[in-house]
DNA sequence: CGATTGCCTTGATCAGGATCAAATGAAAGG
DNA sequence: CCTTTCATTTGATCCTGATCAAGGCAATCG
């Protein structure tokens, strides 16, 4: 039976473009055993809430499949997402019992759960689980810190063009991404989520995606279908430096 | 003797502002010792850089004194701060020995360094070192989706009236936030790093400042030395939640 | 002392996105 | 089949903040 969350070691998918969040990558004894009979599993459908900010969240969890968004909201109703979960992704900080943002399941997720009690309690007596933690965290601010120079110095075109290719990117590879291939992947977000992920409202990301078809930069065959013809030439549309110093 | 950065435990400091990012605050047997032997100093005037983006980085350090700002810069020299340290931030990845952003020096600045190398071996066998470090990114990646809101949704007056009072709460602490008096503080920032802080221009910065000035919210005797008059009337301009729930 | 330099302010104009409004299209339901 | 609903597109207009261009002011230096 497997334990989804924890046998997940980077190593284990090398060619994996997202930067793989086990919660344990290196501990197979004990403690392995312990998180194995702590775990509980969540299901929710798509567009669903898991947790709403100032909520009391008492579990830690890392998903399983499917995507879930946290965001941000201010009083008068404008929204900004701040972290997108892809499988293997963690959510909920040990020591805080207040989730500080909207957890919402953007697709039909599922999420390997943990209470919180006993999972601080292993974590204390556990130095590998504190350390791959650490890892993961530190990976998580880097693209936090990403985002914000997308969000407080690129255009519309550049935010979009960012977006497509951290998705691309995702789902198909580096690999593919070398091979210089067309690449297509499903949307999993809908114009609004993609504005609140990006910082703008859902009409510039409605022109902004046409625009980039009618400039042959992407297809846009079904709204939520994409395919990316020349991989390079979206990237020249990022802003970023042409390597895409993705991963470390 | 002191050692900076490893005596300031959160609980030493009850009425500070700023959440204090201690290597190590529960430690203090052989492996504050450890430390001690380990650790240099490093001294920067205003304005110099400490590592440029792309170098080798063999230390970890903690802020003694000064400021420092992490900047993220576009090959057409757009520029974005993602990061900015205070005394007892902690700058750094263990694990990781290329810089992913310049630091540079702000205000003249003292750093507390410890090479990397044996800073991770102590890591690995001291789990407080690393539950703590862990507590401290975990912090600063609060910060930094907060500071997302602001850059993707907040208005130039938003984004001006949320640094005023993060700067303010600061240097005063939220006893004298909660006291309602005035408050005073030097700017340590230039029109342009605050800019680079907001996504903004350092024209429209300074346009706002003195909008803030001319509508009452802050006095500005000397361009850099700032008094604001009524704490919450400034809050109310930053478009937060009024309770500013700024730690946990 | 005048010249230079760095930082800040101010003004005029422009443009990228926001906003408001309406239409389209597809899927779901009665 | 018609209605409803939701996601998306498209159009017209507006406005915030960017851009370009000068000018002020204080500190520093020759």
């Amino acid at each position: 039976m497997s334990l989804h969350a924890l046998k997940l070691a980077p190593q284990d998918c090398g060619d994996c473009p997202i930067r793989h969040r086990a919660v344990c990558a290196r501990c197979d004894g004990p403690e392995l055993a312990k998180l194995e009979e702590m775990k509980y599993y969540r299901s929710f459908e798509a567009g669903q809430n898991v947790v709403w900010s100032g909520d009391r969240m008492d579990f830690v969890a890392s998903v399983v499949s499917g995507i879930a968004s946290l965001t941000q909201t201010m009083e008068d109703g404008r929204r900004q997402m701040v972290g997108l979960l892809l499988p293997s992704d963690f959510v909920g900080r040990p020591g805080r019992t207040i989730a500080p943002y909207d957890v919402t399941a953007t697709t039909d997720l599922v999420m390997c759960c943990f209470r919180r009690k006993p999972f601080e309690e292993m974590m204390a007596t556990t130095p590998h689980v504190a350390q791959r933690l650490l890892e993961m965290t530190l990976d998580e601010l880097d693209a936090a810190r990403e985002w914000m120079l997308l969000l407080g110095r690129k255009t519309a075109r550049e935010k979009i063009a960012s977006l497509l290719s951290i998705l691309a990117r995702r789902d198909v590879g580096l690999k593919a991404k070398a091979a210089k291939g067309p690449i297509s992947f499903d949307l999993p977000l809908t114009r609004e989520e993609m504005a609140d992920y990006l910082g703008l409202t859902l009409e510039t990301v409605s022109r902004q995606m046409n625009a980039l078809k009618r400039d042959g930069l992407v297809e846009l065959e079904e709204k939520r279908r994409i395919t990316v013809p020349n991989f390079d030439r979206l990237m020249n549309e990022t802003g970023d430096d042409s390597d895409g110093g993705f991963l470390s």
